[in-house]
DNA sequence: TTAATCATTGCTCGCGCGAGCAAAAACCGG
DNA sequence: CCGGTTTTTGCTCGCGCGAGCAATGATTAA
């Protein structure tokens, strides 16, 4: 007798709805009814069914019923940017909302901006849709591997998209810009400069654009830009740090409007502990997106924060059939201590 | 004569491997084998092929090549903790690591611990391996979780694990402590207190325990303990600054060893604008993770950083069949200004 | 030149399920 | 109890590909 060892985990073999019709006494159809909402069965079949499936284990194999149907039920999100902790406070939402409507996620790191490459191995799974996050990707790049890969859908998320046969669920950057730039000429903010991110081409730009353009409308007067090297914090306190050093009197700002928070949260250190310039005092400082850490006493950041539960709603519905176009849902502006 | 409409690209049906043949002139097989590496198949039939599917735009399709093996190339990875922006860094290096090997990656979101749904829906796209990321799960969770639904393998990443028929790869967290506690010593702290999150019955303890312990064995007293309300700065800063309030002269720690970064810099704002301490001239810090923040002058903390990239090897090749058991990785001490 | 050997190619069968329709069963008023 | 409905159930076919073997052609030793 070798009842030694416990029957090999490794061996076994799910079950199929075969193996549940047949314990049920039904056919693999009315099993396939019995795991469908709204489907025509009868109450008597479906909880037959669902015994017979509790015993055996028996759980829809998703991979098969994508091979059959042409729905996979998953979606690729493809990120370009992993330094923004903003990104992962948009990959919670998304997994939660997602998950919820059933469906699964599957995670494309873009890397190099390889959009092809990402798009290429999203649309080798299947998935019903293929989801941007990203600041650094260019809409040619995109237009272009849409063309050669086709992905039955390409959404854009956390930013407008001019790329056609594309939906972009994003929040509105015009409106945060102005609240911002509002903000700061109530507080008597008169010398802002913008503080952006490396990618001047690409459509990152819209922040810098807007802002710079109702500061205009409202002042006569424009802004100055600063161009740091990278999407972090480092890049930005030496980008920062190296613009404005030997600045005075009114050839420096009083208020730095940062594209994001990790940004800011650069150019906050930056002015503090490179130029000994005080944050809010001398000079005032916004960032954009509201991470967990801009709240911290240590930052303090008025920033801006996008409707991402919201955001995450509308692509579910998209993706479910209801929700047809592009929308720019409003945001939020939280005022801290750092302007 | 209606040539107005580009042929429109909604209705377009992907070739298949049938395709490909056909206008290669071989047959279906011939063609899965010029894509195959190390597949018994002539050159010039390979370029054929290659030709022929590069003008159809074929790519194999995954997904039925999954039903038909028994390999999705599939990799779930579960998270249950999106509040530390080290879990981006880790979901970027994994990423990129198992693209480059040709695995995908599902993003698994285990909303409140459900364990048991996170790898339900996992094993129902075939995973190969699930991967869990978490600091919150419970080992009993994930044991009887893994015996409900079996996922082929269960690899526990960043953290050791007592569940059987797991593999865990980690970094060695008794060496990490013991070189944070070396090098508080060194420093002449005296007094530490060691800063944890709120799961106490958790896994997550064995840092907790490898700092009391060794600290009691060189200089024959136990540390303290605090435990905040949960890993976020907000709940560490809290914490902190409660337990903290009033404590004086010998009453009060010299160090705080924080169980990860995040919490680290909740109680360095606990101590610098509740407590009015400083850091680290009354009190020294020390986190884990070396976050991307950690470095910023603001904080400047002194941190452990894990050597993720390798542990991401190590997965990739314990998932591509070379690579064997469990492993403890060593990682580095970065010493910064705040000990 | 012939049989033996090897590289290359083709094929049968099935992975687990869904669409869509046909058959069966249940229901209903007269 | 019957024809007409409506509900419920079953079935054929195929999704695109892989495992593993059989067949074909190429190559070599005898």
């Amino acid at each position: 007798m070798e009842d030694q060892d416990p029957p090999a985990p490794a061996a076994f073999s799910p079950a199929t709805a075969d193996d549940v019709a047949a314990l049920a006494g039904v056919s693999r159809w009315t099993v396939a009814r019995a795991f469908k909402k709204d489907a025509s069965i009868s109450q008597k079949s479906r909880r037959k069914v669902m015994a017979a499936a509790e015993k055996l284990g028996y759980v829809p194999d998703l991979l098969a019923a994508s091979l059959a149907s042409d729905r996979s039920n998953l979606v690729a999100l493809v990120l370009d940017d992993f330094e923004n902790p903003h990104k992962l406070v948009m990959l919670e939402r998304l997994t939660r909302v997602l998950s919820r409507e059933g469906m699964g996620v599957l995670l494309v790191n873009m890397l190099g901006a390889d959009a092809a490459g990402a798009l290429l191995s999203a649309s080798q799974r299947r998935v019903d849709a293929a989801v941007v996050i990203g600041t650094r990707f260019d809409d040619r790049l995109l237009a272009a591997a849409l063309e050669a890969r086709r992905v039955k859908q390409l959404i854009v998320f956390a930013r407008t998209s001019a790329v056609p046969n594309t939906l972009s669920i994003a929040c509105d950057d015009a409106v945060a810009m102005r609240a911002i730039a509002d903000h700061l000429l109530a507080a008597g903010r008169r010398r802002p400069m913008f503080v952006a991110g490396p990618d001047s081409r690409s459509a990152t730009l819209e922040r810098k654009a807007a802002f710079l353009g109702h500061w205009r409308a409202r002042t006569g007067r424009t802004p100055g830009v600063i161009h740091v090297a990278g999407y972090d914090a480092g890049s930005a306190l030496a980008g920062v740090a190296g613009t404005l050093a030997g600045r005075e009197g009114e050839a420096a700002p009083d208020a730095l409007v940062c594209e994001n928070d990790i940004i800011a949260l650069g150019a906050i250190d930056a002015l503090r502990y490179r130029l000994g310039l005080g944050v809010p005092e001398r000079i005032a400082v916004t960032g954009f997106d509201d991470i967990p850490l801009a709240g911290a006493p240590a930052y303090g950041l008025t920033t801006f924060r996008q409707p991402i539960t919201d955001m995450a709603k509308h692509l579910a519905r998209i993706l479910g059939g209801t929700g047809r176009g592009s929308v720019l849902l409003p945001g939020r502006l939280v005022v801290r201590t750092s302007a």
